[in-house]
DNA sequence: GTCTATATGATGATAGAC
DNA sequence: GTCTATCATCATATAGAC
């Protein structure tokens, strides 16, 4: 059984993952869970607040996944990481960073730390997922890791708004194109 | 001398790129005009009107621009393609695509429509500039030159709103990863 | 083209009863 | 924890005068 505050975390999620924090209200909320708009001001007094708890929970969600897979091959490490989006997409939503970041100056600027703290956890991660892989040689890619994290995130983060305006088969071929553009080459590279 | 018109469209023009479609009102635009809301509405009957003359605008400007690009040298074309972005992030503002996609579902059908046009002229250019630079040798890339695109496009999409979460440093980074990955590469290519 | 005035409904938030 | 009731504010939009 469901606590009311983990539903209403649950279903603000996917509100701002579909429409975004500016397009969802305490009411939207109430009505879908059958309660009144002041009961879900108990759990969080502010939007702001509301906000706050559902970056740190992904914050969160985030860090667990990079520890259960820590340990396993980083091709299987960036595969968790893919996963994130590939999920994302089949529910017809972006990610957190991707709907929260296009609105960053309309954030209270508590939001806006917790989200800029997620954006360094996400790539951080991958930084690392990269630099293992390289020393492991089952990646090559001539950047700087954290380079290469910044091209493979941006493309992440962008191909699931995008590829809701094109096809949704574009965002398999871009996931594809990724996991290949690393592969060790025999001739050209990605 | 600028018509009312026209300062109404440029005006709301940043509003979507600083802070999103649905976190700016007439009032708003009225209030910095020095007018009310109801001339607004005498130029733009609805919101959403003013929304598709918006990106209509913006499709008109990247049509333009393309064609007065289309006779320069491929990597002059990119150049051109990603001075766009260079704009933008100067601004600390994101793009129209990047702005409105992840607002998809809240849009007016009518808008989401003009949306899905201009990302597809977007990654229809782009494509052509990879292909034409790769048969004249100046780019080289494994993928189809439309995957290709799709990851370039990404990665400037998402640039602007993930940059303002880290540090403005890191766009210049990724354009600058993104020319060096198209080199015809000695050894390793990106 | 721009104004005043107004309608209508949504929104974030609070006080206090149960 | 959830409710009723209420508030102030804001948003989109229209009618009709100037």
């Amino acid at each position: 059984m469901q606590s009311t505050r983990d539903q209403i975390l649950q279903l603000a999620n996917r509100y701002i993952l579909e429409k975004g924090f500016n397009a969802f209200s305490f009411h939207d909320l109430a009505r879908e869970l059958g309660i009144k708009t002041a009961s879900v001001h108990y759990h969080f007094p502010t939007k702001t607040a509301l906000g706050v708890a559902l970056v740190r929970d992904y914050t969160h969600q985030v860090n667990t996944l990079r520890e259960q897979t820590q340990s396993l091959p980083p091709a299987e490490q960036l595969k968790a990481y893919l996963s994130i989006y590939t999920r994302h997409h089949a529910d017809h939503r972006v990610c957190v960073v991707g709907s929260l970041a296009p609105d960053l100056y309309t954030l209270d600027p508590s939001m806006a730390v917790e989200l800029k703290k997620l954006a360094e956890i996400i790539l951080e991660w991958v930084t690392a997922i990269l630099e293992e892989g390289r020393a492991a040689a089952v990646f090559q890619f001539p950047e700087l890791p954290r380079t290469r994290a910044l091209l493979l995130v941006t493309n992440m983060l962008a191909s699931l708004p995008l590829t809701r305006l094109t096809t949704p088969q574009d965002f398999d071929i871009l996931q594809q194109a990724i996991v290949q553009g690393l592969q060790p080459a025999s001739s050209s590279n990605r």
